[in-house]
DNA sequence: ACCAAATGAGACGTCGATGTCTCATCACGG
DNA sequence: CCGTGATGAGACATCGACGTCTCATTTGGT
């Protein structure tokens, strides 16, 4: 009876995120599904990597409009960003060491748009004289992604706690490791 | 005639950190070498892995060393950690994410030096009061993998200008996004 | 010039993953 | 109670990558 397609690429997403390489076999088992019946609902790996692909989109779309990236402060909507986005974390960190998704030069279009918004959003910050200017804001959003993944990837190996994930990344991201006298 | 093995492995890095999944064919072929010589040289594919995880340790202790880790200011330290460690990034980034290395719990235990040598670094900073003690030196040790493999992974995509790779890095990591009007 | 070693090209066989197929079983609705 | 549809289990062929091998050619040293 109709599967929830959404449970199996929510577990191929867990598990593909620790390993890469897992068989189209093992996403099966990892759901609780027959390979015949993964298969029935997606054409192929190719096929699931892409639905994999398009969840990932449709999350941090979700993300993005729920952090209301231009409302308040740059730094607050970094902070509501970075927790929204959280629970889509460890698909992103698996999607963003997909380098075969961008092999051919068919970007998907939606990654663009998310790295716009994303990017918009410093370069908001540093008009307002919030944010530093010497930092690109291309480069704010790749190591935004950055760090994202490594925090996904710290939390699953138990190196940091789940609870400290917004803090850890946000904070760093913002303040920086070098101690301040200020708020 | 004795081919230069470290040339091969440099290529391979190349290759593998712009397309993972890249054949034993492509890795020869990107070397110069057919793929007979590849196998006379690197038993198989792992055998290949390997030598590029020797190879990016190697790198990677030569780095820490070359910067004195445990002399001056430790702001410093990490400044010249990654100017450093700069050319390595591409090969750090690949390894990085090549999470079957650590698959078998048998984790290559030059990893866990290198670790523990940047978290000390890290520990050293907090116990001086330069840096701050709500991030964990073991979160910060990974953010800087993260923000490396990042670095690296726009530099090669054109987002970020390879003159920029170090400041980039640094600034964010110590100083992070939020602009101050001290020192 | 000669010899030894290394290389390149290519031909295999092997193996694992994939994709497709069939058939038995099970769940749910009429 | 029966029938339709989805599922699970497994067989099967295909395909790509791998690893090994041979043989001709080239390179470098003597």
């Amino acid at each position: 009876m109709a599967l929830d397609p959404d449970h199996v690429l929510r577990s191929a997403a867990a598990l593909l995120t620790r390993k890469s390489t897992a068989t189209m076999d093992e996403v099966a088992k990892a759901a609780g599904i027959s390979r015949a019946t993964l298969h029935r609902h997606f054409a192929g790996r190719d096929a699931l990597v892409r639905a994999l692909e398009s969840l990932g989109i449709e999350e941090c779309e979700a993300a993005l409009d729920a952090a209301r990236l231009d409302e308040g402060p740059a730094g607050e909507a970094v902070h509501r960003l970075v927790r929204e986005i959280e629970p889509a974390a460890g698909l992103l960190a698996f999607l963003y060491t997909e380098n075969q998704l961008f092999e051919g030069e068919e970007q998907n279009q939606g990654w663009t748009r998310i790295d716009e918004r994303i990017a918009a959003l410093f370069r908001r910050g540093q008009a307002a004289g919030e944010f530093r200017i010497d930092l690109t804001p291309a480069w704010l959003t790749e190591a935004l992604y950055g760090l994202l993944a490594s925090g996904a990837w710290a939390v699953s190996e138990g190196r940091v706690a789940p609870k400290d994930f917004t803090h850890m990344i946000v904070e760093l991201l913002l303040g920086g490791a070098l101690r301040r006298q200020e708020p």
